[in-house]
DNA sequence: GGTCTCGGTGTAATCGTTTACATCCACACG
DNA sequence: CGTGTGGATGTAAACGATTACACCGAGACC
């Protein structure tokens, strides 16, 4: 591989005038910059990235640090990533599938001095511990919904909101009796569901207790466990806010093998709005959550600070709003919609037409 | 941040013996090692992976790059490469989404010098062209089903026997005409899936047909726009080969919108085994594709040309097994699977306990 | 007691860049 | 015709590691 070096001699100049035309550093005189150009791509050079590094000390990579997540959720996240870090030129070096903290803490170890800012996302409660500290002095972006991480940006779903909205929305259905099935205690995002769930519950007085209050883990089968629970409360709730899509498509299943009729006899709503929501029956209603505008948005904070010129900023934290999707599961859109709608090909996946638009932008600062 | 120079002076040694220390090389005094050890943790030392790559050569980082491909199937591939990856300390630099030839070169440039190795998964039939070329000349694997590179290694998915089998198997159950939604043309799967259900015809000699064969691009709305075409056959098949899930999605929407009873009126059989297929009204009988292991075998394969004492080693073209998963929409799950199985949570989910496996591993070497 | 061997250690060159500083040259100006 | 100016270029010192090579001292051996 041709180096600087040789460019230099081929083109019969110093280095630094080499190093100059491809650093656009002007100061280098049109001919001799186009001579230069011509030889460095007829030998095929290209500046050593791990050189540059080393001096300047800017790799042009960002780090990703992901949990072991759900497949949909992920790759909406890092396409969002992908697409914004590409448009600014820079890399992403992902590391995902972290279970425990330690794995944590060497993936972030073993990227130091790689990378010129990361992104986390880490929603267990206690993960976030000391992420400074492994990290080197790079800029952080968590997707997180905590704020108390005051020395990080921070960009996050309105997950309490969002759950409120659709309590709300059931409530208007004039359900009054709602059971929610949550996800693991540990998770952030399951609590700020829950947290939003008895918020909805509270405004309006309705009952309000911990019988109503299913367990789950946010996988399916935690979901399809929860029925059995769900259905032996009496008086039996009329309807189920399920905490995430994944524990909603267990939640059908167990309520159509237990003969429950969807959404005649239970409502059922979820949270995320994953592909696979639509095609259930009856198609899934849930909240809505911009997976790509997370990633993307998460990036842009990240960029921003790698370059800033005022550090100095203060921390943001940024949440991203949500929508509802309203469907057949919990049973307000059958009025709305007429059983068929050949002419309109996809007026399934177009649901989104038919939504409540909830919550513009909430930006704190 | 504390270097290698900091460590020497504070442990009193020289900085060769630190780099000593650090790369486990032996030759040096026990007593040293851990006075260096114990130097370096209080200074919070770690080796600049930068400085280190410059003068070794080699990165402990693995170029992936991913055309923009649906949530699924790209979340699958890219865990199966995470985890070997990270299991085998190597980090991933990752890029995807792309859309032209000129982007995929572009960001190949770009990763020169940073990578020990690549993994590229471009199934447009054109854009293999010279990705030597651009890459530097680190190994390469290719995630294709073609065996004609012969100057790379490559893993890929049984295509052809995948959609023979499938092909066969509606054949079996009765079928005479079958139709097919093929995918995008230039994309080599989606070719391949075509000569598969070609061959699956040919062998029984049964009717064989350009009229059969409906265009597709491998989205769900070319595939419920495919429909209407199949509907106007005359005379109608009695079954369909869907050359992928989605495309297979928008088939059963279209279907249930005609008014087209499945399975009974008209077999549907896919190809992916998506997570949705098993929620689809009926259930999506299908070819079940072990992202996951492509993305693991892969780098697998990469990582031992990356490390290879002997390089000379000629390059394989290994081929991933597929199965068949058959549920209800292709009709002879019917008798098999009592419609209530309430006692047994997962039967849906564990279908593939039901399904007959097609083809074990075939390694061409 | 010399010499050989060998484990432990240090010195210095090297990897391919960027960049501060010095130098050179042409030209304008008084 | 000196001198100042400023653009174009070159020289050389970093950046933080690895590693070939030299060196040194302590036993082993004769």
């Amino acid at each position: 591989m041709a180096t600087i070096k040789d460019v230099a001699r081929e083109a019969g100049v110093s280095i630094a005038t080499v190093s100059r035309v491809f650093n656009d550093k002007g100061l280098v005189s049109t001919t001799t910059e186009s001579q230069v150009r011509a030889v460095a791509s007829r030998l095929n050079y290209w500046p050593n990235a791990m050189a540059r590094s080393l001096i300047t000390n800017r790799t042009h990579t960002l780090g990703v640090l992901l949990p072991d997540l759900h497949g949909e959720f992920f790759s909406g996240v890092i396409r969002g990533l992908d697409v914004t870090a590409r448009r600014e030129g820079f890399h992403l070096l992902v590391s995902s599938s972290h279970s425990g903290i330690d794995e944590l803490a060497s993936a972030l170890r073993s990227m130091r001095g790689r990378i010129d800012g990361l992104v986390v996302m880490a929603p267990d409660v206690e993960s976030m511990g000391s992420i400074r500290g492994w990290a080197g002095d790079v800029p952080i972006v968590l997707i997180d919904p905590r704020t108390e991480f005051t020395e990080h940006d921070s960009v996050a779903i309105a997950n309490v909101e969002g759950a409120q909205a659709m309590v709300q929305h059931l409530l208007s259905l004039g359900h009054r009796s709602i059971a929610t099935v949550s996800g693991p205690v540990r998770n952030v995002d399951a609590r700020q569901r829950l947290a939003g769930y008895r918020a909805g519950l509270r405004e309006v007085g309705a009952e309000r207790s911990r019988r109503l209050e299913l367990a789950g883990d946010f996988t399916e089968p935690s979901g399809y466990q929860a029925v059995a629970a769900l259905l032996a409360l009496d008086p039996r709730p009329t309807a189920v806010f399920v905490a995430n899509d994944h524990m909603a498509v267990g939640v059908l299943r167990a309520l159509a093998e237990a003969g429950v009729r969807v959404p005649d006899d239970m409502a059922v709503a979820g949270f995320d709005d994953i592909e696979t929501a639509r095609y259930l029956s009856p198609p899934l209603s849930t909240v809505r959550v911009d997976r790509f505008q997370l990633g993307a948005r998460a990036l842009q904070r990240l960029l921003h600070r790698t370059r800033a010129g005022a550090p100095a900023e203060a921390h943001r934290h940024e949440v991203l709003p949500t929508s509802l999707v309203i469907r057949q599961s919990c049973g307000s859109a059958r009025a709305i919609t007429p059983q068929s709608r050949a002419g309109e090909p996809f007026a399934a996946g177009g649901s989104m037409t038919t939504a409540t638009r909830e919550r513009r932008t909430e930006e704190f600062r």
